[in-house]
DNA sequence: TGAAATGTTGGGGCG
DNA sequence: ACGCCCCAACATTTC
């Protein structure tokens, strides 16, 4: 009986509790060793974008630290993964490497390869599933194929059984003594400077599982009862915000599902109903955005529904350009791209707005939307991300019809109506009443004056005019429906 | 997880 | 008193 270490390859499971792979190798009862690697040339073109570097430096300083109240040392290493883990098990003597899986096709690609290999030089290798309710293998419809609608998805994921519950912390664990050389954490340089347009990220956000349970556990105490209409509206916190804590592995589904359920039971009595339901279905979105993922490994690149490829798209670098910064001149695109740009995050109804402005009003092509979203957010997620641009686009599995198109004018009357959010994030408009909130050039030159705005100086006008932008999209739409 | 165009209805002004 | 018209208000259809 050998005591050789196993190894634990953290990946996107940034978290000690409820993390299969770490309960697994603490069960096998040798010394750990903690890896996790930096390896995102791996990733296609799919390399982590420079907002979840920021979250990924904060999120490996906490998963570190808690590692070391429990005596151990977070070892950090650069490079190939497949060589990287040679190096680990060769320093170390390590005869297991444990991990929690992920969907992504290069991931699945490499972690396949890493595998097979591995177990042909003799090595206990075992993946779990850690990310996810349900995995994408599990659910198939009547027909046996894979789910391409959400509703009926939604409601295979509540009949397939109990979700599991999250697994407790280990509460052994200990650690290889002599620990191996690890990368210091600063010389990745993950964290960005001149300029550092992250200054303002930590006011808004507290990376690592801590962080996590306690955004969760505010969001159970109360706004998750009101979520279901107050999840609409960008200038309320009426979202849990745990986005880039799911991606990043902080906190598990499982885990927000359970405390989720136990907090709506103990409230009404019945396991999930009101924004309960409304909230844990939209964990389910990303589990069927995941779905989409791995069965359409493509959906990061090409149209679901193929048709779309020639779509005419224009390539348009000035419009695209006044979309990212926020310079379009319409005050709730503006704002979500601006508060996207400060923060990271964007609210999702937002999301929705500005992803159907490029699209729709400036037909500029979707993977222009999803590589800067992939660049800016801090919960860029490959399924997500690219599932729900195709979803707008009309392209996509489920998707939103192409002929609809939302009134940026409207949607911001209508979820804004008070011009809360446009006021934080475009200060220049600040001063205007609240009728023409949304839509500034249809305020009279007195009250332009009085709120100091000089439009195409202060404010820049509008790009486009909606009502002609419409027209063009579904002209287009049309011509591609009669091909 | 739309919006705009078109259709229908009913109340009120008015000759 | 009555019919006509206008037009909100709401419903339906279309994109």
């Amino acid at each position: 009986m050998s005591d050789a270490p196993s190894i634990v390859w953290f990946r996107l499971d940034l978290r000690l509790s409820d993390n299969p792979a770490l309960t697994a190798a603490a069960k096998r009862g040798r010394a750990l060793v903690p890896l996790f690697i930096l390896d995102d040339e791996e990733a296609d073109e799919w390399a982590i974008g420079g907002a979840s570097r920021w979250w990924l430096h904060h999120a490996l300083e906490a998963l570190a630290s808690g590692l070391q109240d429990h005596g151990g040392d977070l070892i950090l290493r650069q490079g190939p993964a497949e060589r990287v883990l040679d190096e680990v098990i060769a320093e170390t003597g390590a005869e297991a490497v444990y991990w929690n899986r992920r969907y992504e096709p290069w991931a699945i690609a490499r972690d396949g390869k890493i595998k097979d290999r591995l177990k042909k030089d003799g090595m206990a290798v075992e993946s779990f599933n850690g990310a996810l309710l349900t995995e994408p293998w599990e659910l198939k419809t009547g027909q046996g194929g894979p789910y391409k609608v959400f509703t009926p998805y939604w409601k295979a994921v509540r009949a397939a059984g109990e979700i599991p519950e999250p697994l407790p912390m280990p509460d052994e664990m200990t650690f290889i003594s002599k620990t191996p050389q690890s990368d210091r954490l600063m010389d990745w340089d993950l964290l960005p400077s001149k300029p550092n347009w992250a200054a303002a990220f930590p006011d808004t956000w507290t990376p690592g599982s801590e962080g996590a349970t306690g955004r969760l556990s505010d969001f159970l105490d109360d706004a998750v009862f009101a979520y279901k209409d107050q999840r609409n509206a960008p200038g309320q916190p009426g979202t849990s915000r745990l986005s880039p804590h799911l991606h990043f592995g902080e906190i598990s589904p499982r885990q927000i599902w359970h405390a989720a359920i136990a907090k709506n039971l103990a409230e009404t009595g019945e396991p999930m109903s009101g924004g309960v339901m409304t909230f844990l279905s939209e964990v389910v979105w990303r589990e069927f955005s995941y779905n989409l993922l791995y069965h359409f490994p493509h959906l990061p690149k090409d149209p679901l529904k193929t048709e779309f490829a020639a779509f005419p798209w224009i390539d348009d670098p000035a419009g695209l350009k006044a979309w990212q910064t926020g310079m379009t001149g319409y005050p709730i695109v503006d704002a979500g791209m601006r508060e996207l740009w400060t923060t990271g995050w964007m609210h999702n109804r937002v999301r929705m707005i500005t992803a159907s402005f490029l699209i729709k009003d400036l037909m500029i092509h979707w993977s222009e939307g999803e590589a800067w979203f992939w660049d800016t957010l801090v919960d860029a997620d490959l399924a997500s991300n690219s599932a729900s641009w195709q979803w707008v686009a009309g392209s996509g599995a489920d998707a939103s019809p192409y002929f609809r198109i939302f009134n940026p004018v409207l949607q911001g009357e209508k979820f804004d109506p008070d011009g809360t959010y446009v006021r934080r994030w475009v200060p220049e408009l600040a001063d205007l009443p609240d009728k023409v909130m949304h839509a500034p050039w249809e305020a009279s030159p007195v009250e332009l004056q009085a709120a100091g705005i000089t439009l195409g100086q202060t404010y820049p006008e509008r790009i486009v005019n909606h009502a002609s932008a419409r027209d063009r999209a579904l002209a287009a739409y049309k011509a591609l429906k009669a091909a």
